[in-house]
RNA sequence: CGGGGUGUAGCGCAGUCUGGUAGCGCACCACACUGGGGGUGUGGGGGUCAGAGGUUCGAAUCCUCUCAUCCCGACCA
């Protein structure tokens, strides 16, 4: 391609409400442009990246033998009330309605078409299993859409749902879609781990998500320095260290004044103790509107989606307010702790374990010290303490083997063990070959597609703009001329080799604009193109052209006779 | 939806406090010089100062409302 018939459109200078460098670079480097809140026009450099991971996806689903389908981005209604998530999903569901006032929906996802698909076009067990996918124009009205494309209310994603007799049948294929999402993201050329997931508010089984690496990443994933655990952090158990909590020291429990300390830090300070040896209680309401107080050590962050599977406490989590605490606990939340507290007390059980520490006396400006859970709390049992805490750097692995580091990550891609909740609510069977109508069991595997772009770039960026791995990059190879228009020799050469370089199938940009040479180094180090070579009368004299890569630091010089050869080995066609 | 900003030329900003000719840099157009890392000069084009209402002789500037947008919290590919 060359410059001078394509489109191209850098900012030398980043939109000022561009926060993420994702964000910065695909709007400096001309690859999109904000249409509204949340939604993004794919300019021509951004779209040949879009496609180039879109074709990736494309191949190894087909590969996997899933199935390609396209179905419609404006649903009915009346498909989501049968699965009754037309009242569940909320003000994220965008709805509409047409010329006879009828109620549609942007899908924001595809378990009900595909469902009532499946439903009408399948009918017997020997049609099965099968795994439709689509790669599609989702919308979903996000409270605060941000970051550019990587949280955009319009997004394309890449949705599969399988469709089995058995649970086995469907664990096959959820197997089969893991090592197809594995070669996917190897493929696009990105750093990424399969993490364990929470099941969320789809419901089902077994889920993994698949995560970026990236310091930007808004999720923490905890991962094993001695197995290939890896968990979101939010899911991840805490093992309990000891068998037995430490027993009690000598010391007498002590009440101790502590007046304007509330948080941990204020009476750390005050007390002079480590947060370690402190305990913080948390009040939550409970299921019927009761609280709940939950019980950590202080230099522990309460993990809110473990606690709210607890069952006495309430899903979602909710924190008590503090008039509530005052009239039903006597006290303000800076000073309650668990002795004598008159309501359900749950323990995390590093809690648990600690002896001697420091706890709030439920008195306002009062804490006691070297309180011992054996000694001073009446049917205190170590057994029944739970795992509330997130895990931190440095626990022990979750499977045991190794400890615990903690890295941010992307989440890019999910896949589920389904169940039977759509198949069930839509009706959705076939006959088996016992000749009985038999509820499908389904599994769905999701790609956020254009999020894919957006994370291969927080992945892969330096000062100078983007370095887009080869699999991706809008143009495999930039072709620059040092003052070409003055030259017959470098014009010459430039467009011998582009057309050379066209034929072996290398996709080049070649930058035909008069422009001086370091604004195009600077424009194209910003695209990202991961391979350049320049032509000058300088190099010619010597019979030389220049190479140099994205992420050399240093260029190369290579003979004219060679470069073509030399190119295809580094590019790999 | 709560809290905090910001809306002035395509982009980045000043001007607003203290009302009085609409500004700067980049980009864009023309010409000339220059030519291996965002060069120089000369001359240009482009703005309903987010919108509406109000105060005033006079409003980008003061007041009221509305809208848009970004950042921090709960959701998700």
């Amino acid at each position: 391609m060359r410059v001078s018939q394509f489109f191209l459109s850098t900012l030398k200078e980043p939109p000022a409400d561009a926060e993420v460098i994702s964000h910065q670079l695909m709007l400096r480097a001309g690859m999109i442009r904000r249409l509204a809140a949340g939604l993004y026009t794919w300019m021509p450099m951004g779209l040949r990246t879009l496609r180039k991971v879109e074709n990736i996806i494309r191949e190894e689903m087909n590969k996997s033998g899933a199935i390609e389908v396209l179905m419609p981005s404006i649903q009915p209604s009346e498909l989501w009330q049968e699965s009754e998530r037309w009242d569940q999903y909320g003000p994220e569901l965008l709805r509409l309605h047409d010329r006879h006032n009828r109620e549609f929906c942007y899908g924001p996802t595809h378990e009900e078409v595909i469902t009532d698909f499946v439903r009408k076009e399948i009918r017997s067990y020997k049609q099965l299993p099968v795994n439709f996918y689509q790669i599609q124009t989702k919308f979903r009205d996000e409270i605060r859409p941000r970051f550019g494309v990587m949280r955009a209310r319009e997004f394309s994603m890449k949705d599969a749902y399988s469709f089995h007799l058995s649970k086995e049948c469907l664990a096959k294929t959820y197997q089969i879609m893991f090592d197809t999402y594995q070669n996917i993201f190897t493929r696009l050329g990105l750093e990424f781990r399969a993490v364990e997931a929470d099941t969320g508010s789809i419901g089902g089984n077994a889920s993994h998500e698949f995560h970026v690496l990236a310091e930007s990443g808004e999720d923490a994933i905890a991962f094993s320095n001695k197995s290939n655990y890896a968990a979101n952090v939010e899911l991840a158990p805490v093992n309990k260290v000891n068998d037995t909590p430490t027993t009690q020291k000598e010391n007498k429990l002590e009440k101790i004044a502590t007046p304007n300390q509330h948080t941990i830090e204020e009476v750390c300070a005050f007390l002079q103790v480590d947060a370690s040896q402190i305990v913080k209680t948390l009040i939550v309401i409970g299921e019927n509107d009761t609280l709940i107080a939950l019980v950590l050590r202080g230099d522990h962050e309460l993990n809110a989606v473990k606690a709210q599977k607890l069952a006495d406490v309430a899903d979602p989590l909710e924190f008590a307010c503090e008039k509530d605490i005052q009239d039903q606990l006597g006290c303000k939340p800076g000073s309650i702790g668990p002795l004598n507290l008159n309501c359900t007390i749950l323990i995390d059980h590093a809690a648990a374990e600690l002896a001697n520490f420091v706890c709030g006396a439920n008195e306002d400006g009062f804490h006691h010290k070297e309180a011992n859970w054996h000694r001073d709390f009446n049917n205190f049992d170590y057994d029944t303490s739970v795992d509330i805490r997130k895990i931190i750097e440095g626990d022990a692995s979750p499977d045991g083997e190794g400890s615990v580091s903690i890295k941010r990550g992307i989440e890019v891609g999910h896949i589920f063990q389904l169940g039977d909740k759509y198949s069930r609510a839509l009706k959705a069977s076939v006959l088996g070959d016992d000749s009985k109508e038999q509820i499908l069991t389904m599994g769905c595997y999701g790609i956020g597609v254009t999020r894919v772009v957006a994370a291969a770039i927080e992945q892969n960026f330096d000062e100078h703009g983007i370095i887009w791995p080869q699999a991706i990059a809008p143009f495999e190879l930039s072709l620059i001329a040092v003052n070409m228009k003055k030259s017959n020799q470098v014009q010459t050469m430039c467009e011998r080799l582009y057309s050379e370089i066209q034929d072996t199938g290398i996709e080049a940009l070649f930058d035909d604009r008069e422009l001086r040479v370091g604004l195009l180094f600077k424009d194209h180090e910003l695209i990202g193109i991961p391979h350049r070579i320049v032509v000058s009368d300088r190099g010619l004299e010597q019979g030389n052209i220049e190479y140099k890569g994205r992420a050399d630091t240093e260029a190369q010089t290579v003979p004219v006779d060679e470069i073509i050869p030399f190119l295809k080995n580094k590019i790999k066609i």
